[in-house]
RNA sequence: GCGGGGGUUGCCAAGACAGGUCAAAGGCGCAGGGCUCAGGACCCUGUCCCGUAGGGGUUCGUGGGUUCAAAUCCCACCCCCCGCACCA
C-alpha cells in the first residue's frame, strides 16, 4: 500500500511551477488554432462550496484539453458585483441582523473581527472575491488571471454604456410601465432575496366589479366576475374602517388599507372622510348586470389587507359564501327585521356542472362535512369546485347572452363587456401576501412608470438568435429545447434598478443598469482588460475620467468600425495598441463553449444568445453552451438550513484538488444532477494514490533495446488505443463522467488481463514493463486535463521531461489496434468464462480439461451462413445450398443440423459482427489455444489439452468434440 | 396551466439519438474467501430465479403496438423533479 501522501504539498508544488513559468497566460499566436472558454463568472457574496466546482471545472476540463490538442486556449475569469444582494447583505451586517451575523461568522468561518470590513457592500465583495479566487487557485484552475476585472471597474462601466448606447441606438430598448412588487418603506422593488424568510412575491391579476348605490361604487374584488350574475349580497368586515375616497373622479367605498394599494398602483385617490363598517351594514347597492338590489352583510372572514375589502356572495357556487349565509341566519334567528333580509337572500344558480347539484357549493359542503365558516376544509371545497367549474362548467340561461358559453370562455367575455361600460377594473394583488420586506414593511404591487426594458419581444431580434442558436453547439443537446422555447417566450425585461451597485443608464443617470443585462457581452471584455492591466499607464486617465474614453474606442476595436487614426487622435492610445487589441479581439473571437450551471438557460444563457446576435457581425456569434446539473451532497440538496455545504477551499483542504475535480464530476453525466460525498473523495484519493504508486514501482529507468512484441502485447497496445478512441470521443462531448470512467477506471480491467494472462513475473522473459509504462505514459496524457497535478506527479515519477499538461493529447492511431490480437483475447477470455460456467453448476473439481476447436468444415460452412445472412438467403434454400456440395453432403446429419444451427446464428447476428467476422474468415484457433495452455493450466490447476474436431487421433471420452463451433470451442473436464 | 427533464436489476447510476454481442457498465451495499494481531484499509469471487455442462426462465413506471428481434422505435396512461421573469 502506498504511503499517504501529503496532497497538498504535491499539488502546490505543481502550481508553483506552472505559475513561474505562466503557462495559462494566453495571448494572440497566429501559428496555432485558438480556442476560447469562458464560465459564468462568480457572484462575490459568499465563499464558494464544493457545488460552485462544477462549473468551472468543467470548463477547466475542456479548456486543458483542447491545450492539449494543439489549440492556443484562453480560459479568463472575473467577478459579477452588479446587483442588489451584496447591497442588502451589507445592510443587514451593519444593521447586525443576528441571522446573517451567524451565517458568516459560524458557516462562513470568518472572524467576528472581519465583520465590520464588510459593512461596505465593495469591501464585503472584495472579501470573497478574494477568496473565491484562492479556491480557484487552488484547485488548479488554467486560468489566465492577466486578465480580471470587476463589473464595478470604471472602464468596464464605460463598456457597459456603449454596449446599452448600441442597444439604444438599435431600437432594443423601451421605455414602459411595469407591475413589480414593492417595499413602500425602501421604496424600491423586492425580489426574492429581499424579503423575510427569502419568499418569491408572487404577483396575480384580480378584479374589481363596480357596484352601486346611486353615485356611491361599492368595487367588489374577485377572481370570478363571471359569477357577478348569481350575486345574492356583498360582504364587509364588520369590524373594519371603510373610507369614501374620490378614485380617479369616481365615488369609491373600499375599506381603509385598500387606499394605498390603489394609490400604488396608479389610481388617484382623495379619502373624503372615513367611515365605519356598520354605517354601510344591511344597506342596498345594485348589481351592475342584473340591477337587482342586493344587502350588505357582514362577513368577519372579510380580509382587510385582500383587494377593497368588499366582496361578491355568491353562495350558489362559493362554499365560503354558502356557509357564511348559513351562519349568519343562525346568528341572527332572534331579530325579526335581519331575519326578512337573510330569508330573501337565497343562492342563486348560474352554471351548471355535470355530476352536481343546481347549487355545487351546498354539495360539496356536504361532501367535506363543514361546520361553520372557520372549518379548514371549506378551503379545499373552494379549490375543487373553482377548478371544476372554471374547466367544465357551463353558463345557465339566466346569465343573458353568456348562456351556453364555458365558464373560461364567459369570463373573458363578460371582462371585455363590463370593462367598455366602465363596470369593471383589474387590481393587481400579492398572491402570497403577506410578503415583509427585510426591512419589516409589508409589500405591496406598486406599478413602476418610464421603466426601462430591453425588449426582447422584438419579432427582428429572435429571428436573429434563433440563427445565432441554430449554428450553435448545445450540450447536453436536450435543452435545445429549452432555448428554443425561452426565445420566443422573452418579452419586455427591465434592465434598470434604482438602488444596487453596477452602471448608470448612460441617458438617464436615475437609473442602475440591472445585474442580468450587464453581463451578457461581457466575454468580450476579457481581451480589453488585459491591456487595461497592461498598458496601465496609458489607460489610467481613462480610469480617472472615463467620458474620456468614446464610443469611437469600442467600435474599433471590437467592431472594426471608424479608422484608427480618428481613435488614436481622440483618445491619444498608441496606435500599436489599437492594433493589438483589434487583433487579438478578432482573433480569439468569438467565444467557443461558454460554460454555466443550468439554472441560466431561461435567462442568462438566451440573453447572452440575444445580445451577440444584435451586438457582433455573424462570425463572432456565440460558438457553444454547456449547462451541467447541480451537485447534491451526500444524496441531498445542498443548503444552508442543512448545514450539508462543504466550503470549496475546506474541500480541497480535506480531499485533496484533483479527488475534489473528480468528485464533483464522475457520479453523473453532464445534465444530470451529480452527488459528491465524503466516501466518494476518499475513494478516488485512493484511486489516484494508487496510480502514483504505480509509476513509483516502474520508476524512471526506460528500458532498452528492440521489443518483439507478442500477441498479448500487442493486444494491450491495441487495447490502449481503444482507451484512446473513446476518451477522446467523450471528451469532444465533454462527457466527463465517461472520460473519468475509461481513464481512471476501465482501463484497469485491460491491464488486470494483461497481468493475469501473463502470470507470474519471470525477469527478462516478457515486455511486461515496457508495455505497462507505455500505457502508464498514455494514461497520463488523459489524466491531464482532468487531474493536473496527479497526472504531472505521475509524468515526472515515470521520467518524462516537460510538464504533461503542456504535452500532446494521445493520438488514436489506428496502426495501434489489432483485430487479430484483439479476437484471440476475447476467444481465450470467452473459453474461460464457459469453464468457469460450467465448473460452477457441476461443482466438479477438474483434474483435466480439454478444448476441442471446431472442424475445417464448420468453418466453411459458417462464413457460407454468413455470406448468405448478408444477402437474406431464406434458410431452407441455405441448407440446400450447403448439402449440394457433395463432400458435405457426405457428413449426412450431422452437416443439415450445424448448417440449420449456423444460419440462424448469422441472422440474428448484428450486421456489423457479422461484417467483420466474414472479413477476418477463418481463425486458426488451435494457434491460438495453443498459445494459451499454460495459462489455463495455471488458472485451473489441471493438465489441459488442446484437440481439433478433425484430429485423427483426438481422445474425446464423452464425444463432446462434435459441439465444436467456430468462435466456440467444444469443452469437456473430468 | 405552459415548457423542459426523468422513472433501469437492494441503493446510486450508464445504456435509449444509430433495435440484435443486454440479465443490462461502473460505484455503493451485502455474502464468501485471501491478507492480517485486528480491521471502517487492500485484493479476489459471488450478488433476479432455476440448473451436476457453457443452458433455461422472468425483468428496465403501466398498458397496447411495430419488428424475425424492443430497456432502446410508435401510441396512450400513471408518477416524480425543474423553470415560468425584473432575481443573481
Amino acid at each position: 500500500m502506498p504511503a499517504k501522501l501529503d496532497w497538498r504539498a504535491l499539488e502546490r508544488s505543481w502550481q508553483k511551477k506552472w505559475n513561474w513559468r505562466k503557462i495559462y497566460e494566453t495571448n494572440l499566436d497566429p501559428r496555432k488554432p485558438k480556442y476560447y472558454v469562458t464560465a459564468a463568472y462568480p457572484y462575490p457574496n459568499s465563499p464558494q462550496h464544493v457545488g460552485h466546482a462544477r462549473t468551472y471545472t468543467i470548463a477547466d476540463v475542456n479548456a486543458r484539453y483542447h491545450r492539449m490538442k494543439g489549440y492556443n486556449t484562453l480560459f479568463p475569469m472575473g467577478f459579477h458585483y452588479t446587483g442588489t444582494p451584496l447591497f442588502a447583505m451589507s445592510k443587514r451586517l451593519g444593521e447586525g441582523d443576528p441571522e446573517i451575523v451567524e451565517t458568516f461568522t459560524k458557516v462562513y468561518g470568518i472572524p467576528p473581527a472581519m465583520l465590520e470590513k464588510l459593512k461596505d457592500p465593495k469591501s464585503m465583495a472584495s472579501y470573497f472575491r478574494e477568496d473565491i479566487k484562492k479556491g480557484m487557485m487552488e484547485i488548479g484552475f488554467s486560468i489566465d488571471w492577466r486578465r480580471e476585472f470587476t463589473t464595478v471597474d470604471p472602464l468596464y462601466n464605460r463598456y457597459i454604456e456603449w454596449h446599452f448606447q448600441i442597444l439604444n441606438r438599435k431600437g432594443l430598448i423601451t421605455k414602459g410601465t411595469h407591475p413589480v412588487a414593492w417595499c413602500p418603506n425602501d421604496k424600491s422593488p423586492v425580489g426574492v432575496v429581499d424579503t423575510q424568510g427569502d419568499v418569491e412575491p408572487d404577483i396575480g391579476e384580480s378584479y374589481l366589479v363596480k357596484f352601486r348605490k346611486d353615485d356611491v361604487i361599492y368595487p367588489t374584488s374577485t377572481l370570478r366576475p363571471e359569477t357577478v350574475f348569481g350575486v345574492t349580497n356583498l360582504w364587509i368586515n364588520p369590524d373594519a374602517t371603510y373610507v369614501r375616497a374620490k378614485v380617479d373622479g369616481e365615488l369609491w367605498v373600499v375599506i381603509k388599507e385598500a387606499v394605498e394599494k390603489l394609490q400604488h398602483q396608479n389610481h388617484k385617490v382623495t379619502i373624503e372622510r372615513e367611515i365605519p363598517a356598520s354605517e354601510l351594514l344591511w344597506k342596498t347597492v345594485q348589481n351592475p348586470v342584473t340591477n337587482n338590489e342586493i344587502p350588505i352583510l357582514p362577513g368577519s372572514f372579510v380580509e382587510p389587507d385582500n383587494g377593497t375589502g368588499v366582496v361578491m356572495s355568491v353562495p350558489g357556487h362559493a362554499p365560503y359564501d354558502y356557509q357564511a349565509l348559513t351562519d349568519l341566519k343562525k346568528r341572527y334567528a332572534n331579530s325579526a327585521e335581519s331575519q326578512q333580509v337573510l330569508q330573501d337572500t337565497k343562492p342563486i344558480s348560474i352554471i351548471r356542472l355535470e355530476g352536481f347539484s343546481d347549487l355545487p357549493a351546498a354539495d360539496l359542503i356536504g361532501k367535506f362535512k363543514v361546520k361553520d365558516q372557520n372549518d379548514p376544509h371549506l378551503e379545499h371545497a373552494t379549490q375543487e369546485l373553482y377548478s371544476k367549474e372554471f374547466h367544465d362548467g357551463i353558463m345557465r340561461e339566466n346569465t343573458g347572452s353568456y348562456s351556453g358559453m364555458l365558464v373560461a370562455k364567459a369570463r373573458e367575455a363578460i371582462v371585455r363587456e363590463l370593462a367598455s361600460q366602465g363596470k369593471i377594473e383589474t387590481l393587481l394583488e400579492l398572491r402570497n401576501a403577506p410578503v415583509v420586506c427585510r426591512c419589516g414593511t409589508k409589500c405591496l404591487v406598486h406599478i413602476l412608470e418610464n421603466q426601462w426594458f430591453i425588449n426582447y419581444g422584438d419579432p427582428e431580434w429572435k429571428k436573429l438568435a434563433h440563427k445565432c442558436l441554430d449554428q450553435m453547439a448545445i450540450l447536453p443537446e436536450e435543452l435545445r429545447g429549452e432555448f428554443n422555447y425561452t426565445i420566443d417566450w422573452l418579452r419586455e425585461r427591465a434592465c434598470a434598478r434604482a438602488v444596487g451597485l453596477g452602471t448608470k443608464l448612460p441617458w438617464d443617470q436615475n437609473w442602475i443598469i440591472e445585474a442580468l443585462s450587464d453581463s451578457v457581452v461581457y466575454m468580450a471584455y476579457y481581451i480589453l482588460s488585459k491591456y487595461f492591466t497592461k498598458d496601465w499607464v496609458i489607460f489610467k486617465k481613462f480610469e480617472n475620467d472615463t467620458s474620456r474614453l468614446p464610443d469611437a474606442f469600442f467600435n474599433f476595436t471590437l467592431l472594426g468600425e471608424g479608422t484608427i487614426d480618428t481613435v488614436a487622435e481622440q483618445t491619444r492610445i498608441p496606435k500599436r495598441i489599437l492594433n493589438a487589441i483589434r487583433a487579438e479581439f478578432q482573433y480569439f473571437y468569438p467565444v467557443d463553449m461558454r460554460h454555466s450551471a443550468r439554472d441560466l438557460v431561461s435567462n442568462h444563457l438566451s440573453f447572452y444568445i440575444f445580445h451577440h446576435s444584435s451586438l457582433f457581425p455573424e462570425k463572432q456569434w456565440p460558438k457553444g453552451i454547456v449547462a451541467n446539473g447541480f451537485v447534491l451532497m451526500e444524496g441531498a440538496k445542498m443548503s444552508k438550513s442543512l448545514e450539508n455545504i462543504i466550503p470549496l477551499r475546506q474541500g480541497i483542504a480535506k480531499f485533496g484538488s484533483d479527488p475534489v475535480r473528480v468528485g464533483v464530476m464522475a457520479t453523473a453525466e453532464l445534465g444530470q444532477d451529480t452527488d459528491f460525498s465524503e466516501g466518494l473523495a476518499l475513494s478516488i484519493q485512493e484511486r489516484l494514490s494508487a496510480l502514483i504508486g504505480q509509476a513509483r514501482k516502474l520508476g524512471a529507468k526506460k528500458t532498452a533495446g528492440k521489443p518483439k512484441f507478442s500477441t498479448l502485447d500487442r493486444w494491450m497496445v491495441s487495447r490502449l488505443s481503444s482507451a484512446v478512441q473513446s476518451a477522446t470521443n467523450a471528451l469532444d462531448r465533454l462527457r466527463v463522467r465517461e472520460a473519468i470512467n475509461i481513464i481512471l477506471y476501465q482501463l484497469d480491467n485491460d491491464i488486470a488481463w494483461y497481468k493475469r494472462r501473463l502470470g507470474p513475473k519471470k525477469p527478462r522473459s516478457d515486455n511486461r514493463d515496457r508495455i505497462l509504462r507505455k500505457v502508464l505514459e498514455t494514461r497520463t496524457r488523459m489524466m491531464a486535463p482532468l487531474t493536473p497535478h496527479t497526472a504531472e506527479e505521475i509524468w515526472s515519477r515515470i521520467g518524462n521531461k516537460g510538464f504533461v499538461v503542456q504535452a500532446d493529447w494521445p493520438q488514436e492511431s489506428e496502426n495501434e489496434k489489432d483485430a487479430l490480437a484483439e479476437r484471440a483475447e476475447a476467444l481465450i477470455r470467452q473459453a474461460l468464462e464457459d469453464t468457469g460456467e460450467i465448473l460452477k453448476a457441476t461443482g466438479i473439481t477438474p483434474k483435466r480439461i480439454a478444448y476441442y476447436t471446431a472442424s475445417d468444415w464448420k468453418w466453411e460452412v459458417y462464413l457460407k451462413a454468413l455470406k448468405a445472412a448478408k444477402e437474406k438467403m431464406r434458410q431452407g434454400d441455405f441448407i440446400k445450398d450447403v448439402m449440394g456440395d457433395p463432400q458435405l453432403r457426405s457428413l449426412g446429419k450431422a452437416a443439415v443440423d450445424y448448417a440449420a444451427k449456423a444460419i440462424q446464428q448469422a441472422n440474428q447476428m448484428p450486421d456489423e459482427m457479422r461484417q467483420s467476422r466474414l472479413r477476418d474468415g477463418v481463425t486458426a484457433e488451435s494457434t491460438i489455444f495453443a498459445d494459451s495452455v499454460d495459462f489455463y493450466q495455471r488458472e485451473f490447476k489441471c493438465t489441459v489439452d488442446l484437440w481439433n474436431e478433425g484430429d485423427p487421433s483426438i481422445n474425446d471420452p464423452k464425444g463432446r468434440a462434435r459441439m465444436s463451433e467456430p468462435y466456440r470451442p467444444a469443452i469437456y473436464l473430468e
